[in-house]
RNA sequence: GCCGGUGUGUCGGAAUUGGCAGACGAGACAGACUCAAAAUCUGUUAUCCGUACGGGUGUGUGGGUUCGAGUCCCACCACCGGCACCA
């Protein structure tokens, strides 16, 4: 028998899936389908990193398994090429942005083929390419139409270093997700996106959808759903009200005073009626100097300064209460102003204690003069006339009741999810596709005239004022109004990154589609995807944008599910062998190419798979890369011990329907760690034994098969097998034949083990009980004692209980 | 502070969901082969007492339920991730 040289193996079996296309999925089949999605890459300058194939891996496994098992895979693979990196990299070397997409994906794409996926590389898709996002402004005009894209005059958070406006998600402790640079607020005319439309329904229609628990609690938690009232609060002497946001309407007779936000419109309304104006206008100048990073960083000390001259009136008591401002009131959430219940709110006992504001309890249970007392569940309410006696949830629908009775207020729910900022101004992106014209306003391209192309320029630097390049384009930006022929302009902000990925999975579907983003047919055969998998760090971003998209596209009648992913898993990352987050600075960055080229693809994919917990991050060990070929080593050599003739041996069939039931089971649930361990155990039994059979192998390597690829194929063909293996059939076990005929039952004495006996797998309890007396250490523990009580769990234990 | 998760040998991690804790792999140690090393093969490897048969202890900490707890309940500690003056 001749080595295990994977280097050879692997490009063979490469190229002829590459001639053959054995992985393609069919629209038109009658099987059962099944689709399943990896995120596709960010085709960087940098390659491919190990931590890229560990989710990679792990669905090819299911693909490939479920391939086996009949059925008709979806498992495609694109390019998500729209983005700051390669614009970056294409300003500073002067290549055309699309030239260096083309670099970086034709690097990537061998690097994936090296490693053996079997994507369906047929239906390969780029963000970049206009075919593409030709849909991707066609679902924007479907969205400008359904009154869901607007265009508005607000802060936005700016990077100063990207020279780009950021979504609330792209902020990371008030810095650029990207490059870590200092986002301010900067007031811009930007598109917006009405997530907050859908707001509840993001939140509801996760109930019935197989997400991991991690990932449906943060996008709730960030969400941010909030429910209680908004209650008016009439101005002394005036005919305006001001409006709160509570959770705990429960609470009004408790409010001592009111907080505002320092930007809010009632101080410059009642700006000569303010007997402190100068000192308002000074904190206020305060506050509008920190960043919003300062202004939570910042949070130990509380500020403020009362507005004199203007009073408020309690609707519950009809108290007359003062109204302050502080900067801890956030003008973006709710209606900007509180009422503040120092007694049972944290952050309001803390101003009233700074303060010296009157601090009144209304709900008894805590020690109001130590601390707030926010627990919601124990407590009565008191100093609350119509509410005393009753319980905080009864007092709150009282109240509501109350209000609406009396027209002081509502309920009303609140969400800490704003809209989605869409513009970006930058030239690598998806052109928005409207035109502003004066007569008309903004008018839509019509679908005809889609795409809207991004035009070549010489310049690609963003502008100091932060304009997109694509405004110094005369001859692109002018053009006429689609609606009444005059003179027009073109929009030349471009869409986010996160515009092209919010419907891919759509298109894998049917790519090639010039009438529709995809046919109607292609839709309902594969919708909706049944397993999606990909990094934790895009939960508030990609899922929670593509689910938004989804819906959209649902409303419009385009899709007939309301949400696009069945499942939602997530892998760990894979850090360094020093445990470190791999980075070119901390230099423990391993490449895949040095692991495929030293070791052999399918060492690389046993690895990732049998590295730990699939959802845990874990460090990366070349000593356990050692390992894994060492077992593929070991299974190369089982064609060493192979005998003749069919047939399976009988010694070790329980084994063998063991792991086949293991290892079906496992690489459904995300347990590849454990399945591959079960491979290895039957593989060291056929060792052991030191024979194997034609059947037996050819089982073994059809289970190894979604895991190693190239080399279980390679023995297939040494096997004189016929047809491929990748054409064959997925091993199903006998039931029956897991169950062991003689099993070792562990006998306890007081619940400590004394000793194992074996018997019969159905042997009775008394059979049991004998042999178990026969044993010598077991008696000695049982001499002299009296039995009190014996337990006999059939199969699996027996425990005698001496006194 | 709130939400989610995790704590098991030297390391990565197993444990049919309440039934022999430490599967599988790595590492280490010993042996075989070799002039030698690597590779390969064999054995040992939680810990303490004991030559051994065996026994004691042991799954972050403290308590509880149970014939029996890594697994269930209560209280706490530590670490990781997300959110955070969100009213």
């Amino acid at each position: 028998m001749r080595e295990y040289t994977p280097g050879k193996i692997e490009k063979k079996w490469q190229q002829i899936w590459d001639e053959e296309e054995p992985f393609k999925a069919l629209n038109n089949s009658e099987k059962e389908k099944f689709y399943a999605l990896v995120e596709f890459p960010y085709p960087s300058g940098e390659g491919l990193h190990v931590g890229h194939p560990r989710p990679y891996t792990a669905l090819d496994i299911v693909s490939r398994k479920r391939r086996l098992q009949g059925y008709n895979v979806l498992f495609p693979m694109g390019w998500d090429a729209f983005g700051l990196p390669t614009e970056n990299f294409a300003i500073k070397h002067k290549i055309h942005p699309a030239t260096v997409t083309k670099n970086n994906i034709k690097r990537f794409k061998a690097q994936l083929k090296s490693i053996g996926f079997s994507f369906d590389w047929s239906r390969e898709i780029n963000t970049t390419d206009p075919q593409y996002y030709k849909w991707t402004q066609w679902i924007f005009l479907k969205l400008f139409e359904k009154g869901l894209a607007y265009k508005n005059e607000m802060p936005i958070n700016w990077c100063t270093s990207c020279k780009v406006g950021l979504a609330n998600e792209e902020v990371v402790q008030g810095s650029c997700e990207r490059c870590g640079s200092e986002v301010i607020r900067k007031v811009k005319n930007q598109w917006m996106l009405k997530i907050t439309k859908y707001a509840d329904r993001l939140i509801e229609d996760l109930e019935d959808l197989d997400y991991i628990e991690r990932v449906k609690a943060q996008q709730i938690n960030w969400i941010g759903k909030s429910v209680g009232a908004e209650i008016d609060f009439q101005i002394e002497n005036k005919d305006d009200k001001l409006r709160v946001f509570t959770t705990r309407p429960d609470t009004l007779f408790g409010s001592s005073y009111m907080v505002i936000s320092a930007e809010h419109p009632l101080i410059e309304k009642y700006r000569d009626e303010i007997e402190n104006l100068d000192d308002i206008k000074i904190y206020q100048e305060e506050v509008s100097k920190k960043s919003d990073f300062e202004r939570t960083e910042l949070s130990k000390e509380k500020t403020g300064i009362e507005i004199k001259g203007l009073k408020a009136i309690n609707p519950a008591n009809k108290q007359e209460i003062p109204i302050w401002i502080s900067d801890y009131v956030l003008m973006t959430y709710g209606t900007g102003a509180i009422m503040s219940v120092p007694g049972h709110d944290t952050r309001d006992y803390e101003f009233a204690k700074k303060f010296n504001l009157p601090i009144i309890e209304v709900i008894k249970g805590g020690n109001i003069e130590k601390e707030a007392f926010t627990d919601i569940e124990n407590g009565t309410i008191i100093n609350s006339d119509f509410l005393d006696g009753m319980d905080v949830k009864k007092g709150q629908e009282y109240m509501i009741n109350w209000l609406e009775e009396n027209g002081l207020g509502e309920k009303k729910i609140n969400f800490k999810l704003r809209d989605w900022v869409f513009s970006r101004q930058r030239y690598w992106g998806e052109p928005i596709p409207l035109v502003h014209c004066d007569e008309c306003g903004w008018v839509p391209v019509p679908e005809e005239d889609l795409p809207v192309v991004l035009p070549e320029v010489e310049n690609y630097e963003p502008t100091a004022n932060g304009e997109s390049p694509l405004a110094n384009i005369t001859q692109w930006v002018n053009t006429t109004c689609p609606k009444c022929g005059g003179k027009a302009k073109r929009e030349t902000d471009t869409m986010p990154q996160w515009a092209g990925s919010s419907w891919y999975y759509l298109r894998y579907i049917d790519p090639h589609n010039n009438e529709a983003l995809a046919s109607d047919k292609a839709l309902k055969y594969w919708m909706p995807v049944d397993w999606y998998n990909g990094g934790m760090e895009h939960t508030t971003l990609h899922l929670l944008y593509s689910r938004f998209w989804h819906k959209v596209l649902y409303d419009v009648g385009v899709v007939e599910e309301k949400e696009p992913y069945k499942k939602r898993t997530s892998h760990g990352m894979i850090l360094g062998d020093n445990n470190e987050k791999m980075s070119k600075s901390r230099g423990n960055v391993i490449n895949p190419d040095d692991i495929v080229n030293e070791y052999g693809a399918d060492t690389l994919r046993t690895y990732e798979m049998f590295i730990g917990d699939f959802e845990k991050s874990v460090p990366w060990s070349e000593n356990g890369v050692r390992g894994c070929r060492r077992f593929l080593e070991r299974v190369w050599k089982l064609q060493e011990i192979l005998v003749d003739g069919e047939g399976y041996t009988k010694e070790l069939e329980s084994s063998i329907h063991k792991t086949i039931k293991k290892v079906s089971e496992d690489f459904e649930h995300l347990k590849f760690n454990t399945g591959i361990a079960a491979l290895m155990s039957l593989s060291n039994e056929f060792n052991d034994y030191g024979k194997i059979t034609k059947t037996d192998l050819k089982t073994f390597i059809i289970l190894l098969n979604p895991v190693a690829p190239h080399i279980t194929e390679e023995m297939w063909e040494n096997l004189g097998l016929k047809d491929y293996l990748h054409n064959s059939i997925w091993p199903e076990y006998d039931k029956e034949k897991t169950l062991d005929k003689i099993i070792n039952i562990p006998v306890q004495v007081n619940g400590k083990v004394r000793g194992t006996i074996e018997v019969d797998v159905d042997a009775t309890k008394e059979i049991v009980i004998e042999k178990a007396k026969e044993d010598e250490n077991i008696r000695k523990f049982l001499d002299g004692k009296n039995i009190i009580k014996e337990i006999f769990i059939p199969g699996k234990i027996f425990n005698i209980v001496v006194k």
